[in-house]
RNA sequence: CGGGAUGUGGCCCAGUGGCUAGGGCACCUGGUUUGGGACCAGGGGAUCGGAGGUUCGAAUCCUCUCAUCCCGACCA
């Protein structure tokens, strides 16, 4: 490819609205245009990437077995309405009428598309498992797309849904999928780790979710740096033992205008885990208290999980006034007809300060069992920096990732609804048992340029690299002798299979230079009047230290160290 | 959906009631230059997001509207 006839252009200032490194240089480089909030087009140079991403991912997939299909954009709305998810899902959905009049809508996942397929074809058991997957272009209207690439509403995804006969047989093939997703990263040169995730509203017996670990990542994470325990906060725990002293009476103290814990904890000279936690909140329309001990937070994901709801809200002062508490002062000693939900750090704790439903006035030494009480002991909390592992008891630390890629296991809930069923070996009918497995194709490239630790150029892995080499001609015009030979090498790199890109245009050096390093080709060849006189061309791999080789040798060195950049990123 | 902010050539920005709306980058022409975003000269390109209003006069003030960004809520 000449760079001159390229239809390709770079940009020394960004939009002030690129905030992350990659949308920035992405947008730099020439590889992505905004079109719209979370809508963009891709240059020839970002699709070349995309492609090969996609390529990857293919062999993968098609290596654990999978079936590529191809499933609508746009579907009628009462294919939606057999799973209910037509009036389930919010404004994220976009909807439309075709022009009969007919409820449609745009596809934004493919659960029902894929099951209403898997139904009119499976009828035995004798023809499972089975694998489909799609990669396609999906609309979801995210009320807040951000980050470039990272959070988008139109996205290219690699969805697949796999079926089976048995829950033990969805488990094994679970585990065949984490490990290719696994080697799609491996071989697409970016580092994950997978971490158990919250299976939420899809419900669903386990999922993890591939994390790119980055500061700039949206999810939080909590990891084990000894045992190797990796999960979402969603779902994360920790290990808590608790020193346990004997109840001592309850007694009222005044607190005047102390509402917050820390508040609480200065003016009686305790700290705050030495304090018990209220907080209301309305879930569907039943109000919950919800208590913890004071130094730890309530992890909403968690109790919307165990109270089996979609919305939960803090309870507004007057609910928290007519279920008989004071706001700043709440508790649940002596509340009555009121769902109690009790973290265990509040169960297990003794002696603690808890609110007096009184204005101004907190209760020292109130234990749980003795002063108020619940059936529902469970885990609601979210685990701080430092914790104990739950698995092996050393230290938890807190890091961020982007998501980008998930493996769940569905069960059978859309395939009862759909009523996608397949006779077993007694020929009776059994809902067919699902898992699902997302990649963000676009999310993941954006994710390579964004942990890379360069800030002023990318360096592609060679796998997805938009060009395998990058040849730079300098002064072309003022000597014959280096447009001869850069030419002739551009000739030979073609002839020889290399993906090469060639930086023929008239500019100057630097000019060139700041474009390769957008361009991010891992293998990178400058020849000029000065490389010709020490020896030959100047070949930088990756961020290497640049080295001259001779013409002659040019291209047996340059297929050493495309095998060598391949080599590495296999499994 | 709440809170905040911004819209001025392709990109980054200046201009806050008064002459023909400026500059840098990018682009075109000619010339010089060629190892880290070159230089000189000339040139093209804007109904100042849109609509309405106030005024002798609006990029500038008012109203509405659209778009985009950030924070939060939400997220299959």
């Amino acid at each position: 490819m000449l760079l001159s006839r390229y239809f390709f252009k770079t940009f020394k200032e960004v939009p002030g609205d690129a905030e992350l490194k990659s949308h920035q240089l992405l947008v730099k480089g020439g590889y992505i245009k905004q079109v719209g909030t979370g809508i963009f087009s891709y240059f020839p140079v970002a699709y070349r990437s995309l492609k090969k991403i996609e390529a990857i991912i293919r062999q993968e997939m098609d290596g654990i077995d999978g079936y590529e299909v191809n499933l609508p954009v746009a579907m009628p709305a009462s294919l939606w309405s057999e799973t209910g998810r037509y009036e389930a899902i919010g404004s994220e959905m976009v909807r439309f009428d075709d022009r009969a009049g007919r409820k449609m809508v745009l596809g934004m996942t493919h659960e029902e598309a894929v099951t209403d397929l898997a139904r009119y074809v499976i009828n035995s058991y004798k023809q499972l498992p089975v694998m489909l997957y799609q990669i396609q272009t999906k609309f979801r209207d995210e009320p807040r797309s951000r980050g470039g690439l990272i959070r988008v509403r139109e996205f290219v995804m690699k969805d697949a849904y796999s079926f089976h006969a048995s829950l033990e047989d969805l488990d094994a093939y679970y585990e065949k999928v984490h490990a290719a997703y696994h080697r799609i990263y491996k071989r697409c040169g970016l580092d994950v780790i997978s971490v158990a995730s919250d299976v939420g509203m899809m419900g669903g017996t386990g999922a993890h979710e591939f994390m790119a670990v980055t500061e700039s990542g949206e999810d939080t994470l909590i990891v084990c740096d000894s045992c190797g325990y990796q999960a979402n906060r969603e779902v994360a725990q920790a290990k808590r033992t608790y020193e346990k002293d004997p109840p001592e009476a309850m007694k009222e103290v005044a607190t005047p205008g102390m509402k917050s814990i820390e508040d609480v904890a200065e003016f009686l000279g305790v700290e705050p885990e030495d304090t018990l936690k209220a907080v209301m909140y309305t879930a569907g329309k039943k109000l919950v208290l919800c208590v913890i001990r004071g130094d730890l937070e309530i992890n909403e994901i968690k109790l919307k999980n165990y109270l089996g709801v979609k919305d939960l809200v803090f309870a507004q002062d007057d609910e928290i006034i007519n279920a008989g508490m004071v706001p700043g002062f709440a508790s649940p000693v002596g509340l009555k007809d009121v769902r109690i939900i009790v973290d265990e750090s509040a169960a297990e704790s003794t002696n603690l300060v808890a609110g007096g439903n009184k204005k101004d006035v907190h209760i020292k030494n109130v234990n749980f069992g003795r002063d108020y009480t619940s059936t529902e002991v469970v885990d609601i909390s979210t685990v701080k920096e430092g914790e104990a592992c739950p698995e092996c008891g050393k230290p938890l630390t807190i890091t961020r990732g982007i998501e980008v890629g998930n493996i769940f296991k569905l069960g059978t809930k859309y395939s009862k609804v759909m009523k996608a069923v397949f006779l077993n070996e007694n020929g009776k009918a059994e809902d067919l048992i699902m898992g699902c497995y997302g990649i963000g194709v676009g999310r993941l490239f954006a994710s390579v340029v964004e942990v890379q630790k360069e800030t002023n150029r990318i360096i592609w892995p060679i796998s997805i690299a938009p060009f395998e080499v990058e040849l730079i001609g300098l002064a072309l015009e003022k000597d014959a002798k280096v447009k001869e030979a850069a030419f002739e090498t551009y000739r030979k790199l073609k002839d020889n299979g290399f993906e090469v890109l060639f930086d023929d245009r008239k500019f100057s050096p630097g000019f060139k230079f700041k474009d390769a390093d957008l361009l991010g080709a891992p293998l990178r060849v400058t020849i000029g009047d000065r490389s010709l006189k020490n020896g030959g061309a100047e070949v930088q791999i990756g961020t290497e230290e640049k080295i001259i080789i001779s013409l002659d040798d040019l291209i047996p060195e340059l297929k050493k160290a495309r095998e060598q950049l391949f080599k590495e990123l296999d499994s």
